[in-house]
DNA sequence: TCGGACATGTAAATGGTTACATGATTCA
DNA sequence: TGAATCATGTAACCATTTACATGTCCGA
């Protein structure tokens, strides 16, 4: 098997938290965490009729209401879900387009490197300050706190903190190296 | 359409530094480029084909040599990769199952958490000695530092070494974090 | 002569994205 | 009443990986 399927997992993992319409998932994954983990209706629906199938979920007992189809997720999708938790990391191939331009950098014209640089500070730099209103905002949060998460979700956020530093100081130490290069275009 | 198909300049890429065959490209990648890129057989060899129809790569007019099939990039596959390199770069959708489980880290044995944000440091910190190494030979090549692209390179590697300095202290206080953390289980 | 590296390729499966189709509800 | 949002889903497409098939060459 390629790479096993993480929906599947993600998806268990929101049901986990609190019952779920597809909807609510992708909202959830939206809202929440995007910024490590994205999904899309396309895969989401498909995913969750599998899960149905395979009793990791269950719709709930239809009361009135019609149109949105709340799942449950099953002492089955529990287990499966913190079977997967605590499997080693799966550690997906390196593909980095940045990377993979900027080591042809010699073959573009000089300014167009020093843009995609400070593409990349600016971006880094938007995602830092966000990050670091969403630790404020979550760290007052007394309601978040008492949350068993809490320490978790934190700790994914700082990751983005710390990668989004790095990146920055990476492409401000990077459009120096490139500016002292004697060999100019 | 979805993603650009990366590979199509990766290969035209690796055919602007020098004529290779499919297997050559293979070992180029997995020798060079690894941690940031790589490329399967499989991929290669049906996307060597259909450059080869798009008229951007042609073979080796053929020689004595049969078993392998050179590859040389054309004038036009040198415009259609230059014109790729001065496109924005496309973003990823992000998706870290590194980042997924550890958000759901209070479904499992605390211990297993540290396990895992343990095993993230030690691949990080030989991460970090191999590129530091790598770094340290490269700068002393004087063949390499005379090459145009050695600029490049360098920032590609440099990278590699900011992100896992920012792993490993990310990991280092995530214990920390967690450690501290109250809610003991 | 045998194993390992060289070398090229195909087939099947999977994973994921985008676009499209459809219709209900809500609110200005 | 019309637009925006809610809501579910399908189809087509593309990228990628794995496994498999096939055979050569070279050196121990």
């Amino acid at each position: 098997m390629a790479t096993t399927n993480k929906t599947k997992y993600a998806i268990l993992g929101v049901l986990s938290i609190k019952p779920c319409s597809g909807y609510d998932i992708k909202k959830f994954c939206d809202k929440s965490i995007s910024y490590f983990w994205n999904e899309n209706f396309g895969h989401i629906y498909p995913v969750l009729k599998q899960l149905e199938a395979d009793k990791l979920i269950r719709p709930e007992d239809n009361t009135s209401e019609s149109r949105r189809k709340i799942y449950h997720i099953t002492e089955k999708g529990r287990q499966a879900f913190c079977e997967w938790l605590v499997q080693p990391i799966e550690l997906q191939p390196n593909r980095s387009e940045l990377l993979l331009k900027l080591s042809f950098g010699n073959y573009m014209p000089k300014e167009r490197v020093f843009t995609m640089m400070n593409e990349v500070r600016e971006r880094n730099q938007r995602n830092l300050e966000l990050y670091m209103e969403m630790e404020k905002s979550f760290v007052m949060d007394e309601k978040a706190q008492k949350d068993p998460a809490f320490p978790y979700w934190l700790a994914s956020l700082r990751y983005g903190i710390h990668s989004a530093k790095a990146a920055i100081k990476w492409s401000k130490e990077t459009i120096q190296l490139l500016s002292d290069d004697p060999n100019k275009q």
